[in-house]
DNA sequence: GCGGGGAGTGTGGTCCAACCACAGTCTAGA
DNA sequence: TCTAGACTGTGGTTGGACCACACTCCCCGC
């Protein structure tokens, strides 16, 4: 077993038995180094990959912001995977958008319409109706997709969302230009945004689901996912 | 931007291109430093990320199985994020079955019945029958779902069924020994294991997903989840 | 000419010692 | 009392050194 293995081992452990929990310090590299008897080279590769994997963060300096920090960022490091991976052509497109169809209208059917993460989706559709530019209108539609999948109440399904969602931003980004008529789109699917709001509110998750899976479905189509992959 | 993430750039920016493909071998990590102008430790720590990610895989010695190469293996990267997440208390193992009920449900209604997943599934099964210890059998048991997921031709939700399974692993283990009399069990988990495939082979998707939700919660239930989450 | 063994080469794996930038804290001086 | 500088501790980065490994090549003996 390679050092840096012994290092991420010697962490998980730490995680599982709750002595480091969130929020909570990692003992400084070369503290640590000395304490495991392996070089600080070792350790930081160790803390390297549990950054990559959202469990880590790593601030210089000193005071409360510094030092290598737990964290909880499951999208970040599903996300970047997920990237990569679509990168090397391993993971089509297609099924990316196929998987996100499936959890988003799951999330859609579970929905709870009290939840504070409805509100906030609602609130973000008001936004988007003063919005101007491509971009920020995008940006919000990613809020409020995200919204929508925690009002599910499932941490894992929010996360994957979230990551299938990051892997395949830069490629919806370029789908934009394809689409003939931006405002009109725009303007559909806010309509079909409410259409879903309103579905959840009356405790009809399988409209919801249905509407969900028309939306994004209609949006790739729209702007000819296929032609390119 | 730190040093070892410009290369992760530099590195994603190949793959994207197509410069790097899978099976195609990194230059060696000192002729690489050089080439970006940077020391040998960022290379690796860049290189460490991306092994924990599945993308490269590093071996030593000479020869065409030495070196830095491509591989693809997205069930590494989701399953040991996820693993350490559920390590943190941050993804709930609730949440975890709920979503591969979701995924496992739903390749079995796509599953497509000449599909030659679904003829490995049906060895395993054979192999089941006359498996003896209860390790060997939840290995295969692995390996059927595993098959059962292929056969939708998802690729990413194979992926994301795999690390699911990973991440819960260890948990799984410990969960056998709550069940009352495990040879009944087997016995049932082989029964409901047919049932599955003769749905799927008779062309009935809903009734195979119905199945196999039931399956899985079924196991869960009786292995009493929940007392310990 | 042929076969085997040892030297050579190139790979990642590990460690060390140093230096830098940064940010908060402490202290000495105005 | 306030402020400017020194101090301390953090991660970030670098270069160099050495190791183990595995293949390759060449020389030597047969």
């Amino acid at each position: 077993m390679r050092t840096h293995q012994l290092v991420l081992q010697w962490i998980e452990g730490q995680l599982s038995s709750g002595q480091l929990a969130l929020g909570g310090r990692l003992p400084a590299e070369r503290a640590l180094a000395e304490q495991l008897q392996v070089s600080r080279t070792s350790v930081r590769e160790a803390i390297r990959v549990l950054e990559a994997m959202g469990v880590l963060r790593a601030g210089v300096g000193s005071g409360p912001d510094a030092g290598t920090v737990v964290i909880a960022d499951p999208t970040a490091a599903l996300g970047s995977a997920l990237r990569l991976h679509v990168a090397t052509s391993h993971l089509p497109v297609k099924d990316i958008v196929e998987t996100r169809v499936l959890l988003e209208s799951w999330a859609a059917s579970r929905a709870r319409p009290e939840s504070p993460a409805l509100a906030e989706a609602a609130r973000l559709l008001e936004q988007m109706d003063g919005c101007a530019g491509t971009e920020a209108f995008l940006a919000l539609d990613v809020r409020f997709h995200l919204a929508l999948a925690d009002a599910a109440g499932n941490a894992v399904v929010s996360a994957m969302m979230g990551s299938l969602r990051e892997a395949i931003q830069d490629y919806a980004g370029r789908l934009t230009g394809n689409l003939p008529d931006w405002d009109s789109t725009a303007a559909r699917l806010r309509a079909e945004h409410r259409g879903i709001l309103a579905a959840i509110a009356s405790h009809d998750g399988g409209r919801a689901a249905q509407l969900v899976a028309d939306h994004i479905e209609g949006y790739y189509r729209e702007a000819g996912l296929g032609s390119g992959a």
